[in-house]
DNA sequence: TATCCACAGGAAATCAGGGTGT
DNA sequence: ACACCCTGATTTCCTGTGGATA
């Protein structure tokens, strides 16, 4: 150490106490949350009312009809409900309706929705995670309805419930099970609504559940444009920020960006609450045009960074053999599929304790990739020489390398050159797929 | 024009791991 | 200890396919 005082060079307790009298500009940062509900909801008021004509005989304790909400993300599905519902408790005197939100992205089989149902209502854990079988929870929810819920209407709010039929693990059997509840029931009504970002969904559902769920016309809820974007933005910074806070014209470019891609208002909100906290950081007092181009990259890699360090480690292994495949002088200009299963199953090889996969599951695992949109794989037909995947990275080289180098496992065989590439074999197919294409 | 490559991707079976009540 | 339940991940088995080549 050349400077003795060196290990004292950050004073972290100086930082705090000087980051504590710096600007603030947050007065209260939850309001950008997208769990946080206004007070108003603006231009949604023909959902609202829909829904509340929909629900109003709750009011008078008959069960509503099941229906269903369309619209793509962020565009207020899930806030008019919540909306709605407090102001149909407000409104009741007696027998306060029960509103279960069940979101089927985390709560995803038939068996954890009937124990997440029992449980919310019942208050606590009865129901064990797993081991019983399903008619037997069944049979308790029945009883449990009649008697905690007894003569009010048991709304159940399946949130993302395309999720349930995509994966067909009996997801339209729970389904129909839930909407003739109330032929089972004595007391207590219940009454389903579904919100779904697929509209296409209803296909694939069960005659007999959509004759129920689609009894009445589907509430559709149309994206927002860039003045509607602004509106929201505006109420909700009044109550997220301090006076002054804001420079001329952020809220129309936080609401233009987002009208760009496609009205999602959650969108809209992380931009501003992003901005917010770059400036926060950078201990300024005012968040400017730049804050929000920076919030809006760090956004899209934020998300790139935390869904690849979410996968499984074999699609991990997957897309480091992409990018091995990709980064070195003798690398193809065409990445086929089996080229990617051969490299990643050396890679299985060389890291201990790896099983090798199936070509088949890796095929899925290029799939999710390509879904994320972290590599485009279109199928295309190389006539003679087979039909495949023709593989490309969509994002920075660089930018994946530092993500895959903060894997243990994967770490440290980023500079690993696959033999594929020794050999002059991939290089003369390779001349032969760029002649085709 | 019949052939045949190199896979794509659907469906069902299997496995392992979390549990249950008796 | 035993028989059985639910779930998620993966394997096994399979049929399908666009178009350059023989």
């Amino acid at each position: 150490m050349k400077n003795p005082n060196e290990k004292y060079n950050f004073n972290i307790d100086q930082f705090y106490k000087d980051y504590k009298k710096g600007p603030k500009v947050f007065k209260n940062r939850d309001a950008l949350e997208p769990s946080f509900v206004p007070d108003e909801l603006p231009h949604r008021n023909k959902e609202i009312q829909k829904i509340a004509e929909l629900t109003a005989c709750a009011l008078m304790g008959d069960a509503p009809p099941s229906f269903l909400c369309y619209g793509m993300t962020g565009t207020g599905k899930t806030a008019t409900i919540r909306y709605v519902s407090q102001k149909l408790e407000y409104h009741t005197k007696e027998h306060k309706p029960w509103w279960i939100y069940i979101n089927c992205n985390v709560v995803s089989t038939p068996y954890r929705i009937l124990a997440h149902i029992y449980n919310t209502i019942s208050g606590s854990e009865k129901i064990p995670p797993t081991g019983l079988p399903k008619d037997v929870i069944f049979k308790k929810l029945l009883g449990l309805l009649d008697q905690k819920v007894g003569n009010s209407i048991c709304f159940l709010v399946l949130d993302e419930i395309d999720r349930l039929i995509e994966n067909k693990k009996g997801g339209n059997e729970i389904l129909y099970d839930l909407t003739r509840l109330n032929e089972n029931l004595d007391y207590c009504r219940t009454s389903l609504i579904g919100i779904s970002n697929k509209l296409k969904f209803r296909e694939n559902l069960d005659p007999r559940v959509l004759s129920s769920l689609g009894e009445e016309p589907p509430i559709v809820f149309n994206p927002y444009n860039a003045p509607q974007l602004g509106d929201i933005l505006k109420d909700r910074a009044e109550i997220a920020f301090y006076d002054g806070v804001l420079e001329e014209g952020i809220i129309r470019l936080c609401a233009g960006l987002a009208a760009e891609g496609d009205g999602d208002a959650r969108k809209a909100l992380q931009l501003l609450r992003k901005a917010g906290d770059l400036a926060q950081r950078a201990q300024k007092d005012v968040i400017k045009r730049e804050h929000v181009y920076e919030a809006q990259d760090d956004l899209e890699k934020d998300h790139v960074i935390e869904f690849i360090l979410g996968m499984p480690l074999q699609a991990q292994l997957t897309l480091t053999a992409i990018y091995l495949l990709s980064k070195f002088p003798e690398s193809p200009e065409i990445i086929i599929s089996g080229d990617v299963y051969e490299v990643y199953a050396e890679l299985c090889g060389i890291i201990p304790g790896v099983r090798k996969l199936t070509e088949r599951r890796i095929s899925d695992y290029i799939n999710e990739l390509t879904l994320a949109g972290i590599i485009s794989a279109p199928i295309k037909s190389m006539g003679y020489h087979g039909r495949t995947k023709i593989i490309r990275l969509d994002i920075d080289k660089v930018f994946l390398k530092d993500i895959l180098s903060k894997i243990d496992k994967i770490k440290n065989i980023l500079n690993y050159k696959p033999i594929l590439l020794q050999s002059n074999k991939v290089k003369l197919k390779n001349n032969v797929f760029k002649r085709l294409i």
